[in-house]
Order: structure tokens, then sequence, then C-alpha cells
DNA sequence: CAGTGAGCGAGCTTCCGCTTGACTT
């Protein structure tokens, strides 16, 4: 009887009908070998010896492995082809006290590759193995001296790390440029032109052969500028001045990752991560797709012959197109791309399951189609009055699906006439149109994700567990459900690593480790002079900043106030929930109270409450501001903030018409005299209409 | 497309990356 050892629980029985009776297939349940949770577990004097326990977690399962191997002849140790699958192989190694075992590595789970990998046994790759230590002390050394550098200057419970701290100056750094950006004025102008074949749109790009942009302030800057034109263009004469046509194709994208994965849920299904991942780990464990936590690319040969069939048959032979796709960056390449196992219909999923499975199986199949082929049409116009100007018009028109059978996207038709060079044109109308440029969007999960990747920050089974973190830690907050954005303390933490120990927020330093772990995984390093050079620094500084920096010149803050229960003074202080007041006595007074309400909260004029006269204050609640009475609980009675858009209610005429959020978050308008009057509209009533 | 309101914080916290089942009443 012989024995193999894999991660995942869920593969053991598939293994097993391959290998036969000789064989048994037991999971190790991930990592069987870590760092202690309650110290640093590091001996920093001792060439940086990791002190080892296997967690309580995992006591269990490696009794039970011991049991099971007391009688086998060989254990295979077959966790996954990368980094951590050889660290736990190796620590198999250590807790089960295997002689006899052989190491095999297989990227599928088919039988022709799991016979091949078990007659194809190595050695347990310590350079590898060498690798994923000085990753893990890595990360345990910045995390287990950050984190306490921040109790002591800021507050109890905090937390940093190189991947955190990281994410969490991303969302701090947006938030910044966002309330930078000053937001500025353009205009475009639109022609809308007659040919003998028929009319069209054009948009101004030249005037007396300056190039105007969008966005470029430099071209329409103002609405005089603009209409200025636009008389000018009104009385001008429109010739058409060149025609350019060509094909354009259009490439499918690869087929999913786990990031891409949890970025198109997100779109299409507005799944979020966490959910798309759920639902993914119960499509896996149902035998419906390949493993989810993958950040490769490859379809095996089995796939690839899966979806060519399934092509042809259903769509046509040249709908089929066979490619390859190999991740760019540093994919570790121990599984495939995410796809379906089978293409038969499935049947008793859940309606969510059904969803993510029909999109997994889409991109995939999509992956392997022929491109789109669009037929692209530029007209440009030149015109001429008292200025000469250059308008260009963009058509395109789908002439061969391809992959957007299956995987629809976005796109814009339009179809242009087919004028003539040097034909006469008429301008119906001329339209000038005032915009404003945007300030950068905030992160959402998905898009988070995708910066994080792109900085090859974080792995795929930790991008869900990288954003609950920042949140349960309080560092960012969702707005309208869907945007990150950073807390008080949030930023307090992210500023101070990134004056301090800039390296963490830093985001070429992930990408400068795992340079220097490829070199320990060639055997051109030593892992422990990795990790020397870097500590060297990084405790010197840590030091230096543990002198420098006094926990009351970054967090405390005088006031005026007394103390109203030793008539001490107060001060400010930081708590995970932000600032607050705090008698300076403290422990001998442990008096606490709230800063005071911002100042755009406080009602310009007094409101009084027309139930019991007192007044009313402005307060929160999930749904947005709204005036309470002071006297609540006693009286409940409550006022719209929006009162002021001066719109009677059209349906009884006595209300006033003011805007609400839904539970979803969308803007709605309704009556403020609800539940007595029930009219709502999803658009602004206009005043006139009465 | 329909409701609403806290008040805590200040001695044992913390990392990243693998993987899922759950000692008992």
């Amino acid at each position: 009887m012989h024995i193999v050892l894999v991660e995942s629980p869920t593969k053991t029985k598939t293994l097993e009908k391959f290998l036969g009776k000789e064989y048994k297939v037991l999971a190790s349940g991930g990592h069987v070998r870590d760092l202690p949770k309650s110290k640093l577990g590091i001996d920093v004097d001792s060439d940086f010896e990791p002190q080892y326990v296997i967690p309580p977690r995992a006591r269990k399962n490696i009794k039970n492995l011991k049991e099971e191997i007391k009688n086998a002849d060989t254990v295979y140790l077959g966790t996954d082809p990368d980094r951590e699958g050889e660290a736990i192989s190796y620590h198999l190694l250590h807790v089960l006290g295997l002689k006899n075992y052989k190491r095999i590595t297989f990227n599928e789970i088919t039988k022709s590759a799991v016979e091949e990998a078990t007659k194809r046994p190595r050695d347990i790759d310590m350079n590898l193995v060498d690798a994923q230590q000085a990753r893990r002390v890595l990360d345990r050394l910045v995390g287990y001296k950050l984190s306490p550098f921040l109790w002591k200057k800021v507050t109890r419970g905090l937390s940093a790390g190189r991947v955190q701290s990281a994410a969490l100056w991303i969302v701090t750094e947006r938030e910044k440029e966002i309330e930078a950006f000053k937001s500025e004025e353009y205009w475009s102008i639109n022609a809308l032109l007659d040919s003998k074949e028929g009319s069209f749109q054009a948009e101004l790009k030249e005037r007396n052969g300056e190039k105007i942009e969008k966005g470029d302030v430099k071209g329409l800057p103002n609405k005089e500028d603009a209409q200025r034109t636009k008389k000018d263009l009104e009385k001008a004469g429109f010739t058409v001045k060149s025609i350019k046509q060509k094909e354009k194709k259009r490439s499918p994208l690869p087929p999913f990752t786990t990031s891409t994965m949890q970025q198109e849920a997100f779109k299409r299904l507005r799944f979020p991560s966490k959910v798309t991942m759920y639902i993914a780990q119960s499509l896996y464990e149902k035998g419906l797709i390949t493993y989810h936590r993958t950040d490769s690319l490859h379809l095996s040969k089995e796939a690839k012959d899966l979806a060519k069939e399934y092509i042809e048959r259903n769509y046509g032979k040249k709908y089929y197109k066979e490619r390859s796709f190999t991740a760019k960056g540093r994919s570790q390449e121990a599984h495939e791309a995410i796809r379906p196992t089978s293409l038969s219909e499935k049947q008793g999923l859940k309606r969510e399951e059904v969803k993510l499975y029909d999109l997994i199986k889409r991109r995939f199949l999509a992956s392997l189609m022929s491109e789109a082929v669009f037929y692209s049409t530029n007209i440009e116009v030149e015109a001429r009055n008292k200025n000469e100007y250059l308008l260009s018009a963009n058509g395109s028109i789908m002439q061969y699906d391809g992959f957007i059978k299956v995987y629809p996207i976005k796109f814009q038709e339009n179809e242009l006439p087919q004028v003539k060079e040097k034909e006469k044109l008429e301008a119906k109308e001329i339209m000038a149109n005032q915009h404003f440029t945007k300030p950068p969007a905030r992160f959402t999960e998905a898009t988070l994700i995708k910066e994080l990747e792109k900085h090859g920050i974080g792995r795929p089974s930790t991008y869900v567990p990288i954003l609950s973190r920042i949140d349960e830690k309080n560092y960012t907050e969702k707005v309208d459900k869907k945007y990150l954005k950073p807390t008080e303390i949030g930023r307090i933490v992210s500023d101070l690593l990134a004056n301090h120990f800039p390296f963490i927020t830093d985001l070429k330093f992930t990408a400068h480790m795992e340079e220097d772990l490829d070199k320990v995984a060639e055997g051109k390093r030593k892992w422990q002079n990795v990790i020397r050079d870097f500590y060297k620094d990084f405790i010197e500084t840590l030091q230096k900043k543990e002198k420098e920096l006094k926990k009351e010149d970054l967090m405390q803050e005088e006031t005026n106030e007394k103390c109203d229960k030793c008539g001490g003074e107060m001060i400010i202080r930081m708590g995970k929930y932000g600032k607050f007041m705090a008698c300076k006595s403290f422990p001998e007074c442990k008096n606490t109270k709230p800063l005071e309400e911002d100042e755009e909260d406080t009602p310009e004029e007094e409101i009084t409450c027309d139930k019991c006269n007192a007044k009313m204050q402005i307060k929160k609640s999930k749904f947005g501001k709204f005036y309470g009475c002071t006297n609540y609980p006693q009286c409940k009675n409550i006022k719209s903030l929006e009162g002021e858009l001066d719109i009677k209610c059209p349906d009884c005429k006595e209300g006033n018409v003011v805007k609400k959020k839904s539970r979803k978050g969308k803007d709605f308008y309704a009556c403020d005299r609800y539940p007595d009057c029930t009219f709502t509209s999803s658009k602004k009533p206009s005043s006139e209409d009465e």
C-alpha cells in the first residue's frame, strides 16, 4: 500500500480512481507547520532560525495522517508544484517523520499526468523550500515588529504588513488625489451633417490647425469660446476631406484567473469577491470547475479538445481557434486557468452557481474562439468660415461575431453613410456641450485586487482576506456600498508608515523581494542572507523611530474643554474608530466623550420640531443624513434635510419633493408627506409642471 | 425605490499564504 499526500481534500477521490487500489490519497489541508501565533518565533540572533509549531487547526489531521502512514510502503508527497507546496511537503516530512518518501508533482488531475508523476519522483527541492521560508520569515518580521509599533504610537489592536499596508496605502493615496482634484470645465462641439446618403455626427477636432482634445482646457475652455465657435460653424461650408476604411480584429480575453474572475463577476453579476469565491469553492467541490485559486492562464490539452469539440458542434468549424496563454509576470503556474471540467448541461445548481458557472464557461469557450471582425470607417470633414476646422466621425460595424457569440462585450455599432471625397455637406445642427473633468474613481474591491495583482502583491488565496483585513481593522469603509474610502484611522496609519517606513508603501518592494526569492530558489543566494540584508536596515530605523516619535506629538491635541467629572483638562485621543475626547488624567479619571459634530452637521438656521417645539439636529443613518428631534426618544419626529428642492409634490400638491435613497443605494424622489402621500419618481419632477 | 437616531475607545493586540471543517450544549 502506497500513500499519496496532497493539499486539497477534494482531489483525493479523483486521484484514487486514477491510481488504483494500491494507493490511498490523503490531504494535508494546507500548511501543517507554521510560526507560533503568540510570539515572533524567529531567533534573529541565531541566523533567523524559525521555531515551527503545528497550529491547533492541523493537529487532529496530523494525528490521523500519522496513523494512516504506519503501514505504508512509500509515501508520495504530491502537494502543489510551487513554493508553498514544496514547503508543505517539507513540513509534512518533518512532522510525520517520514523515512520512505518520494516527492511527485503534477499540474493537472488527469490519469496520464498522475501516472507520469509517480514514474518520475524526485527529492524535495530545498532551495524552493528556503525561498518559502524567507518569504514567511520576512512577512512575520515586518508584521510582528511594525504592528506593536503602531500599538505604542497610535492605539492598541492595529496591524501592519507587507501586503495589507500596501493595499491601505493605495486606497489612501487615491483618496488624496480625489481631494486634490480640481474639476475643470471644457466644451465639445458636434455637428449633425447631411449628405446625399443620409446624416451623421462628427466631432470637432481641430481649429486653425490646433488640436482640440477632450479635457484639454486649451481647446474650448468655456461657454463664450464654445458659442463663438458654434456660431462660426453654423454658417460654415462643410466638405468631406478623407474617408478611411479598414478591418479591425478583436481578440477574446484569456480564460479566468482568480483575480479576473472576481473582477468580471463583480462587473457583470454584482457579486462581491467573497461571494464569488464562496460560489466557486462550491462549484469546485462539485467537480464542475478546475481549481479556483490560481494565477495561471494555462489550458490543458484535454481542455482544448473539450472546447474544440463543443465549439465546432454548436457554432461551426471556423469559430474554433487554438491559442496558448501564458501569464505575464510571476505566475507560479501550479494549476490551470479556471474553466469548466466538462461542457455537458448542469442540473441542480443554485441560481447564483448557475450564473458564475455560466460566466466561467463562456469566458473559457471564448478564449478558444476566433476573433471578431469589425469594419471601421473614419470620415474627416473640413469646415471653413472665419476659421478653419477639422471634424471627424468614426463608424464601426461588426462583420463577424467570432467569440462575441458566447462572450458579449460592450461595443458601439455606428453606421456612417457612404459619402464621397470632396462631397459637400450641410450642417443641420451644431451642438455645443459642456463637460467637466472628473476625478479618478475610488477603488472597488475588484479594482483594488487588480491593482495589487499588477504589482505582484498578494496571492489568489489571499485577495479576499486582504479586503476583509483592512475592513475589519476599520482602516477602510465603503461608500455607496461599493467604493473603498480610507477612514480617519486608516489615513493616520497609512501616513505614519509611508513617512517613516517607506519600504512598506513602496509598491515595488514585493517585486524586489520576489527577485531575491528567485535567487534563493535557484540556489544562488542563502535565504538567511536575503533576510539579513533587509532586517539590518529595518530594525535600525525601527529603533530610531521608537525613540524619535512620541505618541503625544502624533496623537494628542489640546482642547479648551474641561472634564465634567473631575474638572481637569480634556485632550483629543485616538481610538480604533477615530478621534475622541478623553480626560488628561487617565487612568485616574476615565471620562470620555465624543467630539463635537462637524460644522457641516450643525444646521445653519435653527430648525424646530413641529410636534414638540424642541430643536432639531442633523443625524446620520445608513440612509444618509436627516433632521432628528433633540427630544428623542420621547419625540421621534424627523424631517428631511434636502427639503429645499422647492418643488411641490405633483400628486398631493401639498408636500415637497425630496431626494431619497433606496435600500440599494439608488437615488429617487418622493413626497415628504410619506406615508400619507406615496408619490415616487426616479427622475426629478420639474417645478414648472403644475 | 420607504427607514432612519449608539457610543465605544485606554493592557496582551499583530503577519502572509496554504487549505476547509466545527472540541460541545
